[in-house]
RNA sequence: GGCGGCAUAGCCAAGUGGUAAGGCACGGGUCUGCAAAACCCUUAUCCCCCGGUUCGAAUCCGGGUGCCGCCUCCA
């Protein structure tokens, strides 16, 4: 059975087929890099990676291609404000941004375009749409003929007559029809420009990802993603722009990922309740971060709060116990025997393995796929409550745990940890006191060392300690 | 007005025709010197409401209620 995706354009999953066999070109909608990025920017960078890593884990070779938008009104406005100029201020928010979403794990993209660097491909795509009657020049502007082009609406699923009522032309646009869009913007004074056909400008929105998706990926890519609110009008626009150009289809398969909500609002800066990645990850673990995230199908909508937040801490914990535990039987026991039912635990691991796979290959379904994780660490924690365990199941699941959340980019392993000389030395004079049923001066160590952040497990094979 | 989404246990969340995954929290039991961790059991006769189709629906159709998004360069 092969993968299958929902595509927005036909609103349906469909089997997952590339244009070239076991290759994936990916291209997905990046920021506009004028501010920190916030939970909603953090969305998208982790599903598509997370898609992109499942890809990759099932045979495909992925070129995967995330633009930054670093020209723009926003820009230009923090430009004014900050007394900046508008690239120094891109500059330090694509470093933001790449700092941020590594913290979450996120791969950098194979290919990261910047509009300002990409000005003569731009300028060549809006020539070409002029040559062939899809755009004109008006008043030192460039638009988009958007009635000429057939098929308009077809993204986001809307006729043009009723996309009419909400378009109008501002003050200053010297459009032929309300529906059309800006390609070419001409420059105000002081602004930022750069030489054109048409006179010194910058380009629109959204012509700069259909030439940055004709340039490094082609006329037609395998995915083209984003947050669901760029469907209209970003994506349609772009569409208009490639297929009218190529006439060919510019995506096969469009992926949307749902919006974020605070207390289920909307997060908005009116309301004031904007996270930004950056303070987030201070707070909480990033993987717990992430995990949150997966714990939602990509299309749905997610609430943000502290319980919730709080409660997946508590669940990805889970797994991390399951985790060291494996790794502290296996480091500590000398009763590493072969157990009678060797391949039934080996089954088991496998039937793990392919029931991943199968969500997943659902159109990504991670909640699901999460799900075999802790069914994953129950049967983990069956065996290590065997006597007799045997290395090789131990280091199995392992790997399994290892291969499963590394795919979802997430990680169990705790970093490498020394406790200090003194604390070793009560927690043997803890096992002396236990040897000799002195419980009262065992449990008063315990106590004590619990009071500085270190919980002591007793177990069959030794005792087990973690930070908490 | 147009287009679309969502409504599943105390909370979160899968499931889109075959009789309710998973997690958090709660309760009982086992294990333990006591704990912790873990395991087992229990926890929605039922999936917003009403009607319909079907041998059979949370899942399909019609109607209703509630919440939300896009149609404003906001992911």
């Amino acid at each position: 059975m092969a993968i299958q995706v929902y595509n927005t354009l036909n609103r349906k999953k469909e089997p997952f087929k590339t244009i070239e066999e076991n290759k994936v070109k990916m291209y997905v909608c990046g920021p506009t890099v004028y501010n920190y990025i916030h939970i909603g920017n953090a969305r998208p960078a982790v599903v598509f990676d997370t898609i992109r890593r499942y890809l990759e884990y099932r045979g495909y070779d992925v070129l995967y291609v995330s633009n930054f938008t670093d020209v723009d009104d926003r820009l230009i406005k923090a430009s004014i404000e900050q007394g900046d100029s508008v690239l120094n201020i891109a500059e330090r928010f694509i470093n933001a941004y790449k700092e941020d979403v590594n913290a979450l794990n996120v791969r950098e993209a194979d290919l990261h375009p910047r509009a300002t660097e990409t000005m003569p491909e731009i300028i060549a795509f809006i020539q070409k749409l002029i040559d062939k009657g899809y755009a004109y020049e008006a008043g030192g502007d460039v638009y988009f003929r958007t009635r000429k082009f057939q098929g308009y609406g077809k993204l986001s699923h809307q006729s043009i007559d009723e996309l009419k009522v909400g378009a109008r032309i501002d003050v200053g646009e010297h459009k032929e029809d309300p529906l059309d869009f800006t390609l070419w913007k001409a420059a105000k004074p002081g602004e930022i420009t750069w030489e054109s056909p048409w006179g010194v400008g910058r380009p629109g929105w959204h012509i700069e990802c259909s030439a940055m998706v004709e340039k490094y990926l082609g006329d037609t890519i395998d995915i083209h993603a984003g947050g669901q609110d760029l469907t209209f009008p970003h994506h349609e626009n772009e569409i208009a722009q490639s297929e009218a150009l190529h006439d060919d289809m510019m995506a096969n398969y469009w992926l949307h990922n749902g919006y974020i909500k605070i207390n289920n609002e909307k997060m908005s800066k009116s309301i004031g309740n904007v996270i930004l990645v950056h303070e987030l990850v201070k707070k909480y673990d990033p993987n717990v971060v992430r995990f949150f995230i997966q714990t939602v199908h990509y299309r749905h909508p997610i609430n943000f709060n502290d319980e919730l937040l709080s409660s997946a801490e508590q669940a990805y914990d889970r797994l991390r116990t399951t985790y060291y535990n494996l790794l502290h039987r296996l480091q500590h026991s000398a009763d590493l025997l072969e157990t009678d039912e060797r391949n039934a635990w080996m089954e088991t691991i496998k039937g793990l393995k392919d029931r991943f796979i199968a969500e997943m290959d659902d159109d990504f379904n991670t909640a699901n796929g999460i799900s075999v994780l802790f069914d994953a660490s129950r049967e983990a924690n069956k065996l290590l409550q065997d006597k007799n365990s045997s290395k090789e199941i131990l280091e199995a699941y392992l790997a399994l745990l290892d291969e499963l959340t590394g795919v979802l980019g997430l990680s169990l392993a705790k970093q490498e940890e020394l406790l200090d000389e003194d604390i070793e030395n009560l927690i043997s004079q803890r096992e002396d006191a236990r040897k000799t049923r002195r419980f009262d001066v065992a449990d008063q160590i315990r106590d004590d060392l619990k009071d500085k952040g270190i919980v002591l497990e007793d177990t069959p094979q030794g005792v087990r300690w973690k930070r908490v």
